[in-house]
DNA sequence: GTCTATACATGGATAGAC
DNA sequence: GTCTATCCATGTATAGAC
């Protein structure tokens, strides 16, 4: 689209770094060239010349965000050893997005992308890396427990993923809400981490249970 | 903002289905006054005359929708009488909520809200609207059970809402991805419907175990 | 009271100057 | 390679016709 001189680099740099803000602090709604370009510090026709389309620069932006944010985590992610220790982290990562703003602004991508076609499989990658690390942890935390056999970690990582993206936008509209949320989910989640910890007596009595509701 | 007659109201009734139906098909990036009028048959000055602003507007609209859309859930919720039961229902409002797309909406609202102040507290009511049925079921679902001592139904009715809004989204880039959410949350909700069929012995264990690490 | 016509702002995109 | 000038579509809002 463009060459690669150390100058057009630095440009298509800062009309990332504009388009992540942009996106994060005026909402998808008043995302455009213009906006993004002022907040970059540079002419509104760079977005065509180097991107070739205002879509195309935010799926770009979406790809260098998330991996960004997601780089900041990898290594706190890479130390959880147990279900609970996830869920704490969980909550870690949220208080630092409050200010950052990296997960909302997939939930602003994920919104534009219902109409904006190009948007979407840039919005899914960006995704795909939270729920790649995501997976990762669950796999290794799962897998040593007797739950193992009954979780669908792929699934369960898209589940987190998603409604980690919905519990951000909703901090949007109604924190309190949104903090009894997440204290909800990390009572859930002590309660599984309780099961995992159950006398072998107990846990054979849940997975007798599960093997005859749990089917799918 | 407008007088009541009849004309008026049809006038506002047109607006206001043609506002739900372009943010569900087009996103809050696409919607304007211009494509909610286009969409309701009406002038698009009509608009500011009967709500005064495009936000006003959307704000009317999703009070609205989310009455039409919690209203028709309304009788189906209020049989459920179990965890899993819940679970199955909702997977039942998911299927009618991909072509509906009610929540999704919800969702679009909620991007735009980060930005646009006056979305912020009519999405909040809309929301309120799922969550307060939710929270009715899980109250009565969970108070039977031996885990009532240890979950808070206002919060974890607070985190289903937000966490469907965004797998609501996410369905829209990743269908397959949501599919599979929505199976390991299934499971989820086996476990701890199987937690609650356990005998006594075993139950007694969970809860000790809940007493000691689920403090918050 | 209701709506049409119209003014004025903003956004996307490109041609051509530097 | 970068930026200015500019065109045209779309968006918000209001003045005034019916």
């Amino acid at each position: 689209m463009s060459p690669e001189t150390a100058k057009s680099l630095e440009t298509k740099h800062k009309l990332l770094e504009g388009a992540l803000r942009t996106l994060t602090e005026q909402g998808i709604a008043k995302t455009s060239a213009r906006t993004v370009a002022a907040a970059a510090g540079v002419n509104q026709a760079l977005v065509f010349y180097h991107f070739g389309s205002v879509d195309e620069l935010l799926a770009a932006a979406c790809r260098y965000g998330a991996e960004k944010a997601v780089a900041r985590f990898r290594p706190r992610l890479a130390e959880v050893g147990s279900l609970s220790e996830l869920l704490t982290v969980g909550r870690e990562i949220h208080e630092q997005e409050r200010s950052g703003g990296h997960v909302a602004l997939l939930g602003q991508l994920l919104a534009g992308a219902q109409t904006h076609e190009a948007l979407g499989p840039a919005t899914a990658a960006g995704l795909d890396l939270w729920i790649a690390e995501i997976e990762r942890v669950l796999v290794r935390v799962l897998a040593a427990t007797p739950l193992g056999e009954f979780t669908d970690p792929a699934g369960l990582a898209r589940a987190v993923a998603a409604s980690f993206v919905g519990i951000e936008l909703y901090e949007g509209v109604d924190a309190a809400g949104a903090q009894a949320a997440l204290g909800a989910l990390e009572q859930l989640g002590a309660l599984v981490a309780a099961l995992e910890e159950l006398g072998p007596v107990a846990q054979r009595a849940v997975r007798h249970r599960l093997r005859r509701t749990g089917r799918r």
